[in-house]
RNA sequence: GCGCCGGUGGUCUAGUGGUAGGACACGAGCCUUCCAAGCUCGUCGCCCGGGUUCAAAUCCCGGCCGGCGCACCA
């Protein structure tokens, strides 16, 4: 079929025949819809559940596989401290105040730091936020109505749980799978025989109380994640940019987006480095991957493009961040962020936990370096200085580190609590000595690439549906690439008599046991079934007739053109794999 | 969370203070030798709760869900 034959969906009713079609066909439907329905939660039906299977088997294909990745699975419920270190139970703790008057909510912090010299009011109590606004005799941004004794309410975007009985011990179920693969960095690096570099994957659910669910599967509660977490060494690493170098992007950097007629810049991989538009070179080969892998399973390349976040989205770990955005009934949509978090993530969980998140580097040549080390002949200092011995020994510790040669001279002084204490040199055993260092300690850096399933799904449901016309006749159907159509092919026989039935099903028999994904179908029409699995996006259907039974050929009809072509049975598996595989055309054969 | 609008079989939709019709889909049968044909029959519905009323799917209030706008979006 040439371009000219589609008959294109208006933006504005894409949406919502797409949203019809999936209900209708099984892809995707409100969850708990007996008991009233829940917003933000959705319940992938046959269809969509093998569509979303198909891709997310595609990105393991891509990301995992042919990056010699590693995938990992780990708990969706993770204790407070983890959040606690990631951030997410202060970044994600949101204080809101609603106006009495005109209804309008606000970031109680946002209010606070506005009108008065307080900054980072996200990080004080509650209540001191009150007593601010009160103090400050603050009012509502819109309306100008008075906010003292409105009460600060907190919301926090984490689902909470209690891990056993009783509440001594609370958890969260993760609102990032990235955290599942953070945590266990101590035993992944061991895994990867502390070698930089390495990736770690994970597909999986991470779950947002929001606020306001919205647009389908595009802001919900519970979704699924395809996070992988690129270790590496900032100072020696570098991604094999030359496997994606002549890759063409469509990029929207910042300073375009703040431009009065700013545009899109087209330019491979290459020329993105080169120009220093993408920053990171590891961000830009990432993004060059993907790039080819949406067009793979089905995005519109026509409605793609990479925006660059302005500084003020930057999220509190990123120093520099691309989402991957696809063209949605007029608006844009996220379906990937790329993220260079540098050492955050490990370096507040080695912070944090007791645990090491760094790795041995070891040097080409070990360093021979003079170390000064002190040990405190505690005999004494204990009862010279009695209860503050052990600051003092601290102290000492913490002196030759920065200042060996304050151990010099007959006496040496330092401070406890603010007050200055002198110890005899003498007593505190000071040395110097050559030791060999044959490497160091390092936290690696992380690339993360972050996609969104659920959001790529949608996407590819939407851009993939299309209409033409077929003798006269207007069709709806679902293009879908073939490695991620929920079904692989449509078995028919052209009437269920004279034992063509029969012969159908032992096609189908031979197909399933091929392992492709068979539909079989004797109802109504040959045609009306041709379209049935048109609107699913089947990629082909099989037609067994009278002929077959003559001389064991079927008929092999491809959806998008609605061409046909004459098959030997016996061949029909290799035939419809090399089909799948673009190894072979219809035309062709 | 606020505001506006909406909620009728699986889907889309008509309709009224006196308990509902259509289209498509679906099932059975007839017909049919490759693209949603036709005929017969059939299954399935007024979001939930409260109020007003002799009577509520219809009017009122609340809830839930959805769309849009605001806010939010690590």
């Amino acid at each position: 079929m040439s371009e000219d034959d589609t008959t294109a969906v208006p933006t504005d009713e894409e949406l919502e025949t797409v949203a019809e079609l999936s209900k209708r066909r099984g892809f995707f439907f409100p969850a708990s819809r007996a008991y009233g329905g829940v917003a933000g939660f959705y319940t992938y039906g046959p269809e969509g559940a093998a569509l979303k299977r198909n891709i997310e088997d595609a990105w393991r294909d891509r990301f995992v596989t042919q990056e010699g990745h590693m995938e990992i699975s780990a708990p969706d419920v993770m204790p407070e401290p983890v959040f606690e270190a990631s951030g997410h139970l202060d970044g994600f703790d949101d204080m809101i105040i609603e106006c009495p008057e005109c209804g309008t909510s606000h970031r109680a912090d946002h209010v606070v730091e506005d009108a008065t010299p307080v900054e980072e009011a996200e990080s004080l109590p509650i209540p001191e936020v009150e007593a601010l606004i009160e103090e400050y005799d603050l009012d509502c941004p819109v309306c100008g109505e008075s906010l003292i004794d409105v009460p600060v309410e907190e919301f926090n975007l984490m689902f909470e749980t209690n891990i056993g009985p009783g509440t001594s011990s609370p958890g969260y179920l993760r609102p990032e799978t990235a955290q599942g693969i953070f945590v266990e960095f101590p035993q992944l690096k061991q895994y990867a025989r502390n070698q930089l570099p390495f990736g770690v994957a994970q597909v999986g659910t991470a779950w947002r109380n929001e606020i306001s669910p919205r647009r389908a599967l595009v802001r919900v509660r519970e979704f699924t994640q395809a996070e992988l977490e690129h270790f590496i060494d900032p100072e020696t690493d570098e991604p094999p940019l030359e496997r994606v170098a002549d890759v063409e992007l469509t990029l929207y950097p910042a300073d375009e987006q703040e431009a009065e007629d700013g545009d899109y810049l087209t330019m491979t991989v290459r020329e993105a480095v080169e120009e220093n538009v993408v920053a990171s070179d590891w961000v830009a080969y990432y993004l060059g991957l993907a790039r080819d892998w949406y067009e793979r399973v089905g995005v519109d390349m026509d409605r793609f493009r990479y925006r660059q976040h302005l500084s003020g989205e930057l999220a509190h770990y990123a120093a520099d961040c691309w989402d991957a955005e696809a063209e949605l009934g007029g608006d844009w949509v996220e379906i990937t962020g790329f993220a260079y978090r540098s050492d955050y993530d490990l370096s507040k969980h080695g912070q944090y936990s007791d645990e090491e998140f760094t790795l041995f580097k070891q040097y080409d040549e070990p360093k021979t370096v003079e170390r000064a080390t002190v040990d405190p002949d505690m005999s004494v200092l204990g009862p010279e200085f009695g209860g503050d011995a052990g600051a003092v020994q601290d102290a000492l510790y913490d002196l030759v580190e920065r200042d060996p040669g304050a151990f010099e001279d007959d006496t040496v002084e330092v401070e406890v609590d603010g007050e200055p204490c002198t110890v005899d040199t003498a007593d505190v055993n000071f040395t110097r000595e050559e030791v060999t260092e044959s490497g160091e300690h390092i936290t690696p850096h992380v690339v993360e690439p972050s996609f969104g399933i659920g959001r790529i799904v949608y996407t590819v449901l939407t851009h993939a549906y299309d209409r033409d016309v077929v003798d006269g006749e207007e069709r709806a159907y679902l293009g879908l690439p073939a490695e991620v159509a929920p079904r692989a092919v449509g078995v028919f026989p052209l009437m269920d008599k004279d034992g063509l039935g029969e012969r159908a099903r032992e096609v189908e028999t031979d197909l399933r046991q091929a392992g492709l994904a068979v539909f079989y179908d004797d109802s109504g029409n040959i045609g009306r079934r041709y379209r049935r699995q048109d609107e699913v996006g089947t990629p082909y259907c099989v037609t067994v007739d009278y002929d077959t039974l003559e001389d064991d050929t079927v008929t092999v009809r491809e959806r998008d053109s609605t061409e046909q072509a004459r098959v030997a049975v016996e061949e029909l598996p290799a035939t419809l794999t090399a089909l799948r595989t673009g190894s072979t055309d219809i035309a062709d054969l």
